[in-house]
DNA sequence: TGCATCCGATACATTCGTGTATCGAATGGA
DNA sequence: TCCATTCGATACACGAATGTATCGGATGCA
């Protein structure tokens, strides 16, 4: 029956403990950084032994991109939805704050989403799949701009493209800030005037 | 003779030493990661055993935050410089053009500056000091901004101080998809357009 | 030049983390 | 329920990194 190589009987218990040690690291690397982690402190954290770690992961980089991809994945989902809600009604303005509210909800995933960009920085085929990430969301910002205000965009940018690509920026740039003084509600202000700054033609007022 | 508690007769071998663990410790930093480096590492790549390590610092971290320190003053220099050639001109765009060439002139600093900010994100004390070298660069800004172009910024931002803090934010939004695609030239040139876009009102064509 | 002081190399003890091999218990299909 | 299979705990061996203590050579002042 096995179709492929690997096809093992996958137990219930190893989806649980696969869960619960990505849970575990979440946390760990959100208080200590990657870079200050070991294993063992994963599987602490998790309430298991480093033998069940080495039956589901062959490292902690492993462990690590699979965590990214997990909660990556999970705010992607969120985003799409953000943007998706209203369909033709195209109120800018709401879909800012509503992917504002989604993008900067938790400062512990901000954390370990910048260690996993400056691990990335240094390899260059993780590099490559983080870029894809980004311009898959670019392309979903673009798309959802291009329906909504497409002429009505600053020329400087270069249409929704260059629209999109600068909202990822700020969204960037904010979090810098975040994370260093780790005011949410002030970070999410501020990136929506900054998004309002950057989608709203001087000439065109917001709201 | 000794005024201060600690006042010793402080070699010149003693300064070479640690300028040498200092651009060691850069270079390794930048290729491999903070976390990922070990003192004997920074020692090798020196040339020097763990004993001059010791000698001059107390621990990695008390050598990452010296290490900052030291570049990003010489960079907050140049910034204050290509910030205050055309004294009464006050030819924008030329600005933006010489600061944006000198905040992205070496990805490895970038590298190495990020790895702090991820670093400093844990520890208050540290965040604190970062920001403080923020603010005083947003400040240098505001002013170069306000004699500039006052008025003449969109309202959007609440003025030159939140023009500012847009400059800073672009900066850093930048920085992150240069540390991924590490296009200098690429984000030199993005740079400048989304700062235009900020600060130049849409009423106001750039250049 | 001579000498008190400082600097950095070496050696050592120790801790910490890793990876592997083995084994008993849990699991789920028949 | 029974049994083949898988999962995860434990024990072990090893390597890597740390911090300290000691010592000989370098340094700079008188």
């Amino acid at each position: 029956m096995a179709v492929e190589g690997g096809t093992r009987r996958v137990t219930r218990r190893r989806v649980r403990t696969r869960a619960r040690l990505l849970d575990a690291a979440f946390r760990v690397f959100a208080a200590k950084g990657f870079g200050r982690v070991s294993i063992e402190e994963v599987c602490e954290a998790a309430g298991y032994s480093r033998g069940a770690f080495y039956s589901n992961f062959a490292s902690l980089d492993e462990l690590f991109f699979a965590l990214y991809r997990e909660r990556a994945g999970l705010i992607a989902e969120q985003v799409a939805g953000a943007l998706a809600v209203d369909g033709p009604d195209l109120d800018v303005p709401a879909c800012v704050d509503r992917v504002t509210e989604v993008l900067l909800l938790d400062v512990d995933w901000l954390l370990v989403k910048t260690d996993f960009l400056v691990h990335a920085a240094r390899r260059p085929d993780v590099a490559r799949t983080l870029l894809e990430h980004r311009e898959r969301l670019r392309r979903a910002i673009a798309g959802r701009l291009a329906r909504a205000a497409g002429p009505a965009l600053p020329a400087v940018l270069g249409g929704a493209d260059g629209a999109a690509h600068a909202v990822v920026a700020a969204y960037d740039g904010v979090t810098t800030q975040l994370l260093l003084d780790r005011d949410v509600e002030h970070a999410r202000a501020w990136l929506g005037q900054l998004l309002t700054a950057l989608l709203t033609d001087g000439s065109t007022p917001a709201q």
